[in-house]
Parts: structure tokens; C-alpha cells; sequence
DNA sequence: TTCAAGCAAAATGTTGACATTTTTACACCT
DNA sequence: AGGTGTAAAAATGTCAACATTTTGCTTGAA
């Protein structure tokens, strides 16, 4: 395993550069990607020397960590990295469900216009991709683009936080280690166009109703994929 | 300010009895009190000296506490309570609304029988409560008793944990720092007889809509009360 | 062979000292 | 008087050593 220690190349002067905090993105891109395995057993003093750092930052990553909930901590026992089983996917889509299709509602309401021409920006961008590139499938980083932006539009930070400091990360680890995760463009183009025409229209119910849909949709997809192996 | 550092009396073998678990249960008690001031900054090396302890155990508590949301923390500047805005307790509620209307709908499909027993005698004892005793509010811990149980009945441990671990907090701390966030006995123990009997009925749909609209009328009642002061 | 007790090794929890950054206060200049 | 810059003080970040707990192996007895 070769985490880099180096400051990540697209952080522009984001946050004070502290080991413990470069610690943490490395470890969380770690964890996502699978380079650390799910369930693998995270020891402090093993990860402390390969990585060449004490155990005190390290200490601090690993319950940063556990606040984004991608690691369990138990005291005396250690931190484990979470096991994304089927039941929990299935929970953390219907968590999604519930506070997404909330913020979209919201959204609908306190978006501003700049805020919802990006989004425009964003689908057309999108719509340009597939008809150029044969692509049957979205780039993962346009859609989470899409979707973050459309949650930050809520401007309800309690739910900015528990969706995308949170769930997106368990997310994005799933999807990055289970390629059949992936949204076909067409659908999610149209999905996409319908969200933001319900909140051009600012009608919180469509909206709510859409996101809503669209999740519930992948969240079955998924549970028909993982049928009991 | 004396925040004990004694083992929280009615912890009966919880879990390890290690220092930083007991100083994130003294101190969170100590926020959600108001004991600590909501806004105040958390110095370590003060709090360290009060509460004689030595800095690690502290900072990893205040890591814990930041995982509550109950602290902010920002690199190389330290960590500060969080402040219970107007804005900010819309928020808790709205995100609440979203997760424990989700909750009731599993709980209507998930909870089994000896769990529905259990709201039976909490709302039965509540009910008796407010005939002899001619109380006009609920007492605030058989109402979370109700609320973390029919929660737990979802079996959603993701909806659990941002309920119960997190959104709870807060609205806790709230609560216990304004004496007009109380519920009235009478109308509490209709809703929870409603959410009880939906639960019973096995309709989802029916929890869903009845505890939705109980946090949704908590949430305009507490909106008119704090008209800007 | 199997199970239990005990001992050794390794891991987590804790501590106090040291390093670096931020804050504060004061003097100095405009 | 007001603002700026510097230096002292205090706070957070980091480290390495020590303490305690857990793990795993070995040994011995049934």
C-alpha cells in the first residue's frame, strides 16, 4: 500500500495544511477508491510507520474519518474500515432519499438565478458528452458536480453536512468499487433536465417528487444488482 | 465552571471506561446544559487544567464532540460551541423532518411486535402522567424515549445514527436552553397515539405523513417564537 | 486431542515536552 | 489619535516515551 504524503495537487490554498488534515484526505481517497480495503483493520502503529508519521495526527485522521463515517472506531479494539453490505446500501439510498429529495425542495426555493444557470451549465455540458463521445454512461465527477450543487442550493447546511461531508463519501465508495453502480447517460440527462425545471419553476413539490424518484429508482437497481450471490 | 470528571452515575457498564469517553459524556451533558455557553471557545490547554486531564484524552473527546456537531473546529484556531441560531434550528428541524418521517415509514414496516408493546406503555405512562400530575408539558425524557425507540424500530442504522447521534444533540440542547420549546401533554400524546397506531395498521405512508407533520408544526411554532428579538 | 491458564508480544490509551502558529500587547511612526 | 510592526505570550500541532489493555501463542493438564 503507497499512500502519498504530499500535499493532494488540487488543493488551492483550501485549509490549513496540517499533517493530520492532508492525513485525512489521503486516507479518505484511500477508502474510496478500495486501496484500503472494506473491513481491513486500520493499525495505528503499521500505518504510523508506513506512512512515516507519528501517531498522534494519525490518531486525529482516523476520527475524522469516522465522522465522514467511513471507519468504525471501537475504543480499546481499534478502527475498521466499514463494510458497504447490501442492507447497508439499501439504508444509506433511503437516508439519501429522505434528505436529498428535502434539499432539492428546498433548493427550489432558495436557489438563486446564477446558482441555477451552473446547473444549466452543467447538463448541457453533460448533454455534449454523450452525443460526442459515444459514452453510455455519466462521468462520475459531472454527476456528483450536479448533485452537490444542487444540495448546497438548499443552503440548509445541516443537510449540506450529513449529505455530501457524509453520505456522498459512502457513496462514492461504493460506486468506485462496483462498476454495474453506474447511471446510463440518457436517464440520468433526463432526470437531470427534470430537476432543473422544477426548480427554474420553483415548484418545491416537483422537485422533492423527482430527486425523490430518480433515487428510489437507483436505490432498486442497485438491490435487484446485489441479489444475494 | 465544574464539570465532574466522576463516571456518569447511571452508566451501568456501557461501554470502555476510558478517559476520553467519559470527558465527550461530561462534556456534551455540559453543552447540551448550556453549562458551557453556546458560542464559547473550548481552549485545551485551559479546559485541561480545570478538568485536570492531560491534553491528548481532550482533544479526542473534542474530535467526538465535533462528530456530535455539537463543537466546530477549525484548524490552528481551536474549537467553539456551536450557536443555535434562529437560522440554524430551522435547519435541525427541516433535516429532521426528512429522516424521522423516513424513520416512521420503515418503523411501520420493520418494528415488531414486542417494540410496538413498548410505545403502548410509554404513551400509556404518559397519558397517566399528565391525569394525576395536572402537567401541562411532557417531561422531555419520556418524550426521547418515544422518539429514539420508534427510530430504532426503522432499523435503519445510517437514519439512526444522524437522528440520534447527531440531530438529537442539538435539538436537546436547544430544548433544555428554551423553556418555550416544550410540547403540550395534550397534543404530544394525540400525535404519538397517531404514529402509534399507524405503526400498528402497518401503514407507512400514514407514519410517514403523521410524524412529518408533527416536526413540520414543532418547527412553525418555534419560528413564531423566536420572531426576530 | 482438546481445552484452559498464563505468559509474551503487539496494539491502543495516556502523558509531558517540544515545535509551530496565532493572538495579544506595546512601542513606534505617521 | 490612529494605525503599523514587532516581540512576547498563549494556544494548537506534533512527537516520542510510558502505561494499560488486548491478542495470540505456548505450555500443561484432563
Amino acid at each position: 500500500m503507497s499512500i502519498a504524503i504530499t500535499p493532494s495537487e488540487h488543493s488551492l490554498a483550501k485549509q490549513a495544511s496540517t499533517i493530520s488534515s492532508e492525513l485525512t484526505a489521503n486516507l479518505r481517497d484511500a477508502i474510496i477508491t478500495g486501496e484500503i480495503a472494506q473491513g481491513s483493520k486500520l493499525s495505528e502503529t503499521k500505518l504510523a510507520k508506513e506512512l512515516d508519521v507519528s501517531r498522534g495526527p494519525l490518531r486525529e485522521a482516523l476520527r475524522n474519518l469516522e465522522g465522514m463515517k467511513l471507519i468504525h472506531h471501537i475504543p480499546q479494539l481499534g478502527a475498521r474500515v466499514v463494510s458497504l453490505s447490501r442492507e447497508v446500501i439499501i439504508q444509506i439510498y433511503e437516508a439519501r432519499e429522505a434528505l436529498e429529495s428535502k434539499a432539492a425542495a428546498l433548493a427550489a426555493k432558495n436557489m438563486t438565478s446564477p446558482e441555477i444557470d451552473e446547473l444549466h451549465r452543467i447538463i448541457d455540458a453533460q448533454g455534449k458528452h454523450m452525443r460526442d463521445s459515444s459514452g453510455a454512461f455519466l462521468p462520475a465527477e459531472s454527476d456528483y458536480d450536479f448533485h452537490e450543487r444542487l444540495i448546497r442550493g438548499s443552503k440548509n447546511k445541516i443537510i449540506e453536512r450529513a449529505l455530501i461531508y457524509e453520505l456522498y463519501n459512502l457513496i462514492k465508495m461504493f460506486r468506485y468499487q462496483n462498476d454495474f453502480a453506474h447511471h446510463s447517460s440518457t436517464n440520468a440527462l433526463i432526470e437531470h433536465r427534470q430537476v432543473v425545471y422544477a426548480i427554474e419553476q420553483r415548484d418545491p413539490e416537483l422537485a422533492e417528487t423527482v430527486v425523490r424518484r430518480h433515487i428510489v429508482h437507483a436505490r432498486k437497481n442497485i438491490n435487484r444488482q446485489m441479489q444475494t450471490d
